[in-house]
DNA sequence: ATATTAATTTAGACAAAGCTAAAAATTTGT
DNA sequence: ACAAATTTTTAGCTTTGTCTAAATTAATAT
């Protein structure tokens, strides 16, 4: 597979997000920044080699092989950035470049190695869940507290808004990413959302439950 | 720069060791293990962008950028060769396919913080200078206990027969790579020669001297 | 239902990097 | 010095991945 298939192959798992829908050639140029004609072209190539299905103007999907293709790419890329982040000390938003590259290198064993180096890392500095080498991973859903019912517990894993106010508002607040959440109440009259850190209990407003996600891990298999 | 040009003008850098010597478009598609007609299509196109001497028939050499092109480079390739075997745990011949692919990926960061994580190493695993980020290297030579004079003090890096029978008796003799070894004398009479480890002192005949590279490092800036 | 709009595909071109076969320049041997 | 051998270059073709412009199919709107 060259550097340009296993690009396209990732893009379409995540425009798919792993379902079984049809991708539209226009929605894949967009994803890839590149022309529709260009994408056509690629896509009759990954067809051939059975990556996809493809009817001509009826979109696209992923075979078995594909998805298994773009989950291994995809598991290399968040082991990266583990990597990055947890022994090279990079700031977990500066890693996507560099992780787009070393994702590409081909070597099961320095993978392997890899991911016994970091400790067989179960989700990626952003929270996002690394595939297991054969295509199955730990589910685990990214989700702002606003949309998470009561009694959910999760990592702290991003902010939407990363204004330094709202930076400052986590700081005072003694809220870390990487620190574990619980979800206490949740007031329907202001949306205002009661919180249970390893040190206290916080009350926070709509605004900031908006703003907050939560990584809960479930321990599941991957189905399709 | 392109992967494929990045490629020809390391290996242009191998042929020529840093001298400015001209170098034949045979040697180079050897070298390359490609034709000759393409290593003259591709020396266009480095001439073009500056990185290499070019006259018809004439051979080629590197240009002040080219070399230092070269050297950023190497020194990338080695530098992700001692995590290999530092981090990784990987054996010092199995690193260099990967760290052929390794040495392409473009971020000054990542090389700047893989730097500090591996403690600014001046040599890779087979004993080879890494350069500095200027180009300037340590300059280490890497020699057969036979060839080095008496009072000469190294890091043992590399055998030359890798025979069971050898590496049998470097390990009953407790010799191991990257000891540091000083020879203490030589006889001229069979060329046998005394050794000190850090834990004994011990004599070895000529054709065990004759199979043992020890990596002399002097402090030495590049010329040209 | 059909005309217009939007999406998709085809056709033809281009740049990168390689190849083969043929031509040109250089080197070598006598 | 000059013919033969070797090296190097040129010319033309291939593949990969992209592009533009034109054609075709599908979707939408009156």
């Amino acid at each position: 597979m060259t550097l340009s298939e296993e690009d396209y192959i990732k893009g379409i798992y995540h425009l798919s997000k792993g379902e079984q829908i049809a991708i539209s050639t226009n929605a894949i140029a967009k994803q890839m920044d590149t022309k529709p004609s260009s994408v056509t072209d690629m896509i009759k190539k990954l067809s051939d080699k059975d990556l996809i299905f493809y009817k001509k103007y009826k979109g696209v999907s992923l075979t078995e092989r594909g998805r298994l293709s773009a989950l291994s790419i995809i598991r290399k890329h968040r082991l990266w950035e583990v990597f990055l982040v947890e022994k090279l000390d990079f700031a977990w938003d500066e890693v996507h470049e560099v992780a787009e590259q070393l994702e590409h290198i081909k070597s099961e064993q320095l993978i392997d190695k890899l991911v016994g180096y970091l400790g067989s890392p179960k989700v990626d500095p952003h929270g996002d869940p690394i595939p297991s080498k054969d295509g199955r991973f730990t589910k685990s859903v990214k989700k702002l507290i606003s949309e998470l019912p009561i009694g959910s517990k999760g990592i702290c894993v991003g902010v939407n808004d990363s204004s330094a106010a709202f930076l400052k508002f986590l700081d005072k607040n003694k809220i870390a990413l990487g620190d574990t959440l619980k979800i206490l109440d949740k007031e329907e009259f202001d949306g205002s959302v009661q919180l249970e850190t390893s040190e206290q209990k916080l009350r926070i407003s709509a605004q900031i439950a908006s703003n907050l996600f939560l990584e809960i891990v479930e321990q599941e298999l991957n189905k399709n």
